[in-house]
DNA sequence: CGTCGACTTGAGCAAGTTCAATACCGGTGG
DNA sequence: CCACCGGTATTGAACTTGCTCAAGTCGACG
């Protein structure tokens, strides 16, 4: 759950490492890759969709990269209301953080391939090549913006802000990924969505209509989102020109 | 500002690094006393109440450890809404997650000590000692699961579970260094502990006296915090026997 | 064609925010 | 010594947002 998606604040300049954002995507390919190239080739295995590659409180045993499909990760309360972390994609690193135990837990959206690598001999080199303890503290600490990023959009932002701010995060991952940037595939579910930004699934779906009557968007199918004014959509999130402007007047 | 605060869920056994919580306080006793051994003495700061620390977009130079006083890491909007990701108090590190530029602004609460250490020794140093590295890595996980922890609280708890939570952060915190588990000092103001929850100082304030009137605790010159009926506060926090009650009532 | 799961839409409600007034505390200066 | 002041905390009342509950729609699949 290798964290870059720089959602709200943009104090970022391009290419800064220590502040990408809590987004729904993921990739930092950099150090993603740097990553997987220091790490022996693992199993590759595969997991049916709403299967648990792993929960909240088991030992750790592996560290995973997703090969296709997606993963949610999340945090549970008792009651059953749930926080979704972060939505992993191909190319991104879950469970890194997890030193005895995993602190939260991982379900395949979809049909999902995992490689896997023993989290033994990871700490074996780990104890040898300083480099890799290197990447595997820049990797959390990534990932440790990005989830404060995440608790900054979802306490103060209100719902609009906040999905507009998802669906920004998701439109950077596809322009980093050489994607359509106003094209956007959403292979989770509402309730996922839901349980990502801290909101209901019936004020996700409404939040959805708005801005599709508002011309911000529109929806094919729940799945497919085409972005019609980006401009607005920045706007909307909170970002909009304010930020910018702030950080021009500021240099 | 090396989480330790075991907040919400109580999924967790005694000691179980992975899986610490969001609390608002910290210390990490045992790794950070481990990280500070490996760590080349440094030079102390003074530092006045209210004056930063760091700033947001900073570049990273330093690592700290808090000597004295007490310290609140934040993140701000564009707005001026902020949320406060931790307080860190005497023996935390802070700035651990800083690769090039600082991802959050560390602002000291009172007139606080600081050691610090240059990132670039600590590069150095790591890049040789593969000890090093995996401990920060060690630390950094364990702020990450802070911050999960915290995104948990604050997203899926109402206002009178999320200041319950608080509290009894602050206290397991009292009784691991020692102190009086029923008695708290809260150095920081209302506009702090809001900016920490999510909510606004009115609502906190508000809830206090809710607590106060319900008889679970005593306040004093709005400082001092003493607990009158721990059971009841931790079911009020919604970890407490309620929620496994709840559970099993259920099925 | 019917059923199931996921999504949408509507109406009423409750929690927390906002705005505004008031109280409290420590420090300063007449 | 007391009055005043600024910053902080408390309290009240109106308002807003998003939640809850409930009904209805849509599409895939057997």
């Amino acid at each position: 759950m290798l964290a870059n998606t720089d959602y709200g604040t943009e104090t970022e300049q391009s290419e800064q490492p220590g502040h990408e954002a809590a987004g729904p995507s993921r990739a930092t390919p950099l150090r993603a890759d740097d990553l997987a190239r220091s790490l022996p080739g693992g199993m590759v295995r595969v997991f049916a969709a709403k299967e648990h590659i792993y929960r909240e409180g088991d030992p750790a045993t592996h560290v995973y990269r997703v090969e296709a499909g997606h993963v949610c990760i999340y945090r549970g309360l008792p009651d059953g209301r749930r926080q979704i972390v972060s939505f992993s994609y191909p190319g991104d690193f879950i469970a890194l953080g997890a030193i005895r135990r995993h602190s939260a837990s991982a379900l395949a959206g979809a049909k999902t391939h995992m490689r896997s690598y023993p989290l033994a001999g990871l700490q074996e080199i780990a104890r040898h090549d300083a480099a890799l303890g290197l990447r595997l503290y820049a990797a959390v600490s990534e990932e440790l913006a990005a989830a404060h990023d995440l608790l900054m959009t979802v306490t103060h932002r209100s719902a609009g802000e906040r999905l507009a701010a998802f669906l920004l995060a998701l439109s950077r991952r596809n322009s980093r990924c050489g994607e359509n940037e106003r094209e956007i595939v959403l292979p989770m579910t509402r309730t996922d969505i839901a349980d990502f930004l801290g909101l209901t699934i019936e004020t996700v779906s409404r939040t959805f209509t708005k801005f599709r009557i508002e011309g911000l968007i529109d929806l094919e199918q729940c799945i497919l989102v085409t972005i019609c004014d980006l401009a607005a959509l920045e706007i909307a999130a909170g970002n909009g020109v304010s930020a910018r402007e702030r950080l021009e007047l500021a240099s």
